[in-house]
DNA sequence: GTCTATATACGGATAGAC
DNA sequence: GTCTATCCGTATATAGAC
């Protein structure tokens, strides 16, 4: 779709940054933000992209600034508070809008809810499969896709922290969108660990449930972000973590 | 306190279920349900104590039975689609009382949810510390935990949903209590860990992540079970399958 | 104790001036 | 394009009958 290419380059030589021990094949997160360089500005771009009949403003320029402080303020209200509680009024203010002008960016709040919860899954899983399928064995893969998700939410932390909570209140469509991602990126993890047991490289454990639970691990580190920031533990501390737990568990040893 | 004491009796002989890999020192759901016998009457027979001052109805038997049809009313209109979103008259349609009536067993919404937030807490603690201080070595210990801390959630599904999801939209000391609660079992993961390690039983990994990671897996079971429902995989089925990723990860092998 | 009816406020959304 | 002022529905909470 328009959004300028977002993987620009897939390798780096990368000397590792120290205490390692797993998966010395993968970035860290520091390169991961220069390399993918997921920019808001590109999030808001494609955001308008895709909801440009319904904005009534003309100028691309004015419209991304706003609906960068739209989002952003009704992000944060919403992850403290819920965005059944945030009011409008609120929204307005924080947003630095006035009512009228918010009415411009969408045409009702549930309008505004689809365009939250639509506006990160496209890039999101999009980057997921660029970086995996640009790993060679299952190993890497699994690595990378670990890795690759956490820097993700990392990068992204409001929306997909937001996306999680609100996803239970959605109804209809929204819902069943909701449902399919979250599946969807279970079947990523689960085809990973398919292909590794047909190499023989992983054991022969219960794909689907070691899929899930890998899924939970990753989701761990946005919803409980507060705690892991408060012992000041690092993303790429984390990740080595669940990755030497992971992989004590499926790879074969020789 | 004034509760009838839920943990019976603390050994049963099994004769194991089957297909169990590992932890067959531990007893399953269906023993966890008929020994511990959380009932809902008993729950709210524990709330109704707590707030007898605020609630004007004379008798408990009246004021039990009402409670159960609030709360359970409550905490499934609010798990569908969250407790702001949640109006007081539906409620009171769903419950079976009218808008007059509700208001005799709380004053407010705002009590109402510190209301919901409290009740399975105390309980909920109490039992899982309960059975692993009757445990007798560490590894036991950590099977124990994680066991009846699924078997927990799987009673108490609504509540512990209900408090997870509802808990960051808290203020106060509301939110500073569920902070604790959820430390304070992370506390009782990571203090197992030190006794096995310290024993030499357990290796020496990172004590605070890996409980967190623990908790992380275990609350999955909750947060996802219409997921776990609708593949068909029992919480003993799910029990197995972590606890043997976790021994893996912090059992020394002889 | 429980009901119906209602007071009062706040919510989302829009009209019309600039 | 953005603002202010306002419409109107629905929310919480309560008063008063039975």
């Amino acid at each position: 779709m328009g959004l300028p290419k977002l993987v620009k380059d897939r390798k780096s030589p990368r000397g590792d940054a120290g205490q390692r021990t797993v998966a010395s094949d993968s970035i860290c997160f520091d390169e991961f933000e220069r390399l993918v360089g997921v920019t808001k500005r590109d999030l808001y771009r494609e955001t308008l992209a895709a909801h440009r009949k319904v904005i009534r403003i003309k100028g691309d320029e004015r419209a991304i600034r706003n609906l960068e402080r739209i989002f952003d303020a009704a992000l944060r209200i919403s992850n403290a508070s819920g965005f059944q509680a945030m009011s409008m009024r609120r929204l307005s203010k924080e947003a630095g809008l006035s009512m009228g002008a918010l009415y411009a960016y969408f045409s009702s709040k549930d309008e505004l809810l689809t365009m939250l919860q639509d506006q990160g899954r496209g890039i999101a899983s999009r980057i997921l499969s660029d970086r995996i399928q640009a790993s060679a064995d299952p190993l890497s893969k699994l690595r990378t896709g670990v890795r690759t998700h956490l820097y993700l939410t990392e990068s992204m932390h409001a929306w997909f922290f937001f996306s999680y909570m609100e996803a239970k209140n959605l109804t209809g469509p929204e819902r069943e969108k909701a449902v399919r991602s979250e599946l969807q990126t279970e079947a990523v993890f689960e085809e990973i660990l398919r292909e590794g047991q047909e190499q023989g490289i992983f054991m022969d454990k219960d794909r689907r449930l070691t899929a899930s639970v890998i899924k939970a691990l990753v989701q761990d580190w946005y919803l409980k972000r507060w705690k892991y920031r408060q012992r000041n533990i690092s993303v790429d501390r984390y990740a080595d973590h669940i990755l030497e737990m992971v992989e004590n568990f499926v790879v074969r040893q020789k």
